[in-house]
DNA sequence: AGCTTCTACTTTCTCGTGCAAAGCCAGCAC
DNA sequence: GTGCTGGCTTTGCACGAGAAAGTAGAAGCT
């Protein structure tokens, strides 16, 4: 199965969700995805290693995309943004894991398959 | 192992590399690791689904940043545009598909603990 | 009470980049 | 020639990531 001739699009990924196909983001969620219970914004922001102001836009994107739910309330007197996955946001997530599992599978098999290869240049090929 | 505090940066990923971390580059770099000999401009148009455009722009960039190499060449008499993955570029896929494991690790790890956990709030929260 | 500093975000700005549409330049057919 | 097709490149724009600056209130100092 290694080399059914090229079938269109085999290396299209178009199941790779542009709004978690993101570093940052990406992170975001797989923190979020291990802990039902939430994250603070704080802790969020310590996990991912990222500032204030790029985690706020990215849950606010996350958050438009209806991936995660934000509650603000406070802990003491201090106002504290505690996020959650959302049903939907976990069920997109599992299905972008899923893409990301076939490139994977892709990505080795071509590691192995890449050691192999030799030809420099394909028959009627002439350099210019 | 499972639950080490809460190191910093636990989930920042900076090893997932920008001109690799992309749905479009992903695949043009995939399909090229899986073939030493490399594979031509409409070849790869077909199996990463990409109009002539874009292609171009994602190997011009690959190019810059010596991921692929191009040799530009005839097949009869018509121009053919060769890429093929360079020595180093396969270096950082390898790279780049190591931190997906680990990413993809993270994740099935998550979706497991993640169906656990019950708690809505977090001692000490009152939402606003 | 006034001042400063810290925590916790939000808003604004800028620059990079993905993507599409148009352009360019052979060959080949007629 | 004219038109068409194959094989790319260039141009342009719109969006979006990340930096920087802004807001607001609490805690601390004096």
């Amino acid at each position: 199965m290694t080399d059914k001739k090229n079938p269109d699009g085999r290396y299209a990924y178009d199941g790779l969700d542009r709004v978690l196909h993101e570093k940052a983001r990406l992170g975001i969620v797989t923190s979020l995805a291990a802990r039902a219970d939430g994250l603070l914004f704080s802790d969020l922001k310590g996990l991912c290693q990222l500032t204030d102001g790029n985690l706020s836009r990215h849950l606010t994107v996350l958050q438009e995309a209806g991936i995660v739910e934000i509650q603000k309330g406070f802990r003491g007197r201090r106002p504290q943004t505690l996020c959650r996955l959302s049903e939907d946001g976990r069920a997109r997530y599992l299905q972008y894991i899923a893409v990301l599992e076939s490139v994977l599978a892709d990505a080795v098999e071509a590691a192995k398959a890449g050691r192999r290869a030799r030809k420099i240049v394909p028959e009627g090929f002439s350099p210019a």
